[in-house]
DNA sequence: CACTAAACGAGACGGTACGTCGAGTCTTGGA
DNA sequence: TCCAAGACTCGACGTACCGTCTCGTTTAGTG
């Protein structure tokens, strides 16, 4: 996206103005709050941020570029384990603030950059890598770390656990059938715990047939 | 959208042209296997049907409900389960059924109306009301009964279940991070049923305190 | 024997309704007293009249033609002139009548019935057939008989005599240089006659060459 | 210092394209050959020229406002008198090349733009003061010369002489009940000025009363 | 009195142009 | 070389009417 490392040093001519990048996050911050993505256009965010059009053209690629970075910037610090945790209570405890926070502006805002992922690949690439697998990384890690502690049945794949957890969250986000509220961020971390503990598998390795290891 | 029963029986003036509004249904389908639902314009439908865009606008409020219909008219005949089976056979089939299906333009297609529908709700209702939550009610029909037979424990919510299984293969769908390939198709049945079998969740109904460490 | 004259006397099935008639000039009048002719719609003549577009279509060919009916039914009762005046006070009072009533609203009509014509040549031929050409054989058989008795100099082509007092009339009328005002009025004919009066031509029959300097 | 005259001098940004105003109204000239100013559309045109919709819409308010500045750019150069003849013959000439002008296309076009100024006041007035005025204030001038020069009677009002030359070359164009022949084209002038003529008015100051019965 | 045929209201139909909006590009002068 | 400003081409938007076309419903005269 804007990552200036990478093709050139670039050392001739005027160096790229940072007041303007921080004033076109700026300017899209302050009209995503009253508009959505799809809604947000360039040209309002080059005017709001008083900035010309092709300056944002020069250094985005689109629209929802601009808005991750948004998000990225003042949105969405990365919130960290506490260490000292089981790993049921992380588990839990991660759980509950991502539905948490998914509830307001920025659920919706991760909702839109999805929608517009669906129509442009590269969207949804960035916002795998930037966002989610930063996210899901650390997830992945707690629950390989619960298979050493035997808090959770090494039977079951990593992946998939992640999948189901997060998967449910963003089906409920993004379908709406039924609302991130506290009952659910009770009920998820909890039945899902209480299914994966050791010994709730004990076929669950079988594939298909009987391959028994 | 266009269900003509309602309302009133509407017998003055000229009556609504089916071959229109079937036109416009193939033109749509047609065009969406060449665009994306984005892509589409209102225009290239018109323009492709033959038909006037007012008729379009008298009778769909949006781009999205057209494709819906469309979806429904000729994409998404809805499998019925046989019957016959044990609940686990039934729902690991449902499962490989619907992975399968999403792997193509349907699933896309899914994926685009969701996407619009972060921005319409209506979109986003529609979409539930007609397609999902009818496969849902489905889904989890075969989920309780699968508690009465002994095959699933009665301790999990079943609205949950739904949310685990249908969450992760929308979320794939979705975001993309992971493919929905057989090996998928497999795990996520065989592991969900094993990890939600009776005897897995001794302390699943425990709300919240003093999981036994 | 009952010439049937044009097309066909048309007995047989139900009768041209008079009502709908009257209820299109009607409702053309009343809305024709906020808007103008070109923003007047055959769609909203209708919705007015409570009257289908097809009947109106039926009827007349075009909006303009509805106008110059309305127009003719209520607004434009031929004036006619006093026999007993001197012919100069009939021509003075016969200028000032129609300056004075197309100050109103019956000018801005006439301005655009004219004004439709230009597009319309059959608009502009209905418009000279039943309205103007009979005010103006009027006029002229006034112009003809001041001749005769010696008030206006024979010597003057009539129809250019008509051409001058009705053509500066029309001319602020339409392009509005100087207003339709009363000392309009009353200079108009004052002056018109006095250049017009016997002994003024001298030279008037000499087509075109050597004119005394 | 060095006050810029009117608004502003607009010197940022991008300027106004000659190119593309050019070749808008070398569009809406070859355009006007085939169509009438009511046929003519400002899509046909952005179409013709190779421009934007909005490029148009950004430097006239109007369809009427182009086919003006058309007109003026090329097709109404202004027809300079002779100053060296005398005032009859000048106003004949100039009344002789007014008329034919008017038989062709200049006729008809300078009929629809008084027909859009019927709806339309701006274009009313943007066709009196850039087109109607100048020439009318030449013929005014040529007028008031004759009355000096005593070819004209110095009682009749002036403004009055140009309505009753213009309105009747106007009328005829517009109304079409005559024909703008060579024969209206000498008939026009030679009664006008043999009418107008010294001693023809004796009694043309009266205002109303006592006129020699 | 029943039949017939045209006129009627309603309103959907295929079109065309409207005027607006935003996209992404280009072209100035100035920093 | 970047920047702001803003004009450029392009194309879709949703709306408004056009004039035509079915419908089912009057409404006379005719048979």
């Amino acid at each position: 996206m804007t990552s200036p490392s990478e093709p050139a040093p670039r050392t001739r001519g005027r160096p790229r103005s940072e007041v303007a990048r921080q004033a076109i996050l700026d300017a899209t911050k302050t009209l995503l709050e009253t508009a959505t993505v799809r809604e947000l256009t360039i040209e309002a965010i080059a005017k709001k941020a008083g900035v010309g059009k092709s300056t944002i053209y020069r250094w985005w690629p689109s629209k929802a570029a601009i808005v991750i970075d948004t998000f990225f910037e003042s949105m969405a610090p990365l919130t960290s384990f506490s260490p000292s945790e089981s790993v049921s209570d992380a588990i839990s405890q991660q759980i509950g603030r991502l539905i948490e926070s998914y509830r307001g502006r920025s659920g919706r805002i991760v909702a839109e950059i999805i929608a517009e992922g669906q129509t442009d690949p590269e969207v949804l690439a960035d916002f795998r890598e930037h966002y989610l697998l930063r996210r899901r990384a650390a997830a992945r890690e707690l629950v390989e770390h619960g298979k050493t502690t035997g808090e959770l049945d090494p039977h079951f794949d990593s992946d998939l656990m992640c999948d189901l957890i997060y998967g449910s969250i963003y089906y409920r986000l993004l379908v709406g059938h039924l609302p991130l509220d506290d009952a659910f961020a009770q009920m998820l971390p909890q039945q899902m715990l209480s299914a994966l503990q050791r010994g709730a598998s004990d076929t669950a390795s079988q594939p298909d047939s009987s391959s028994p290891s």
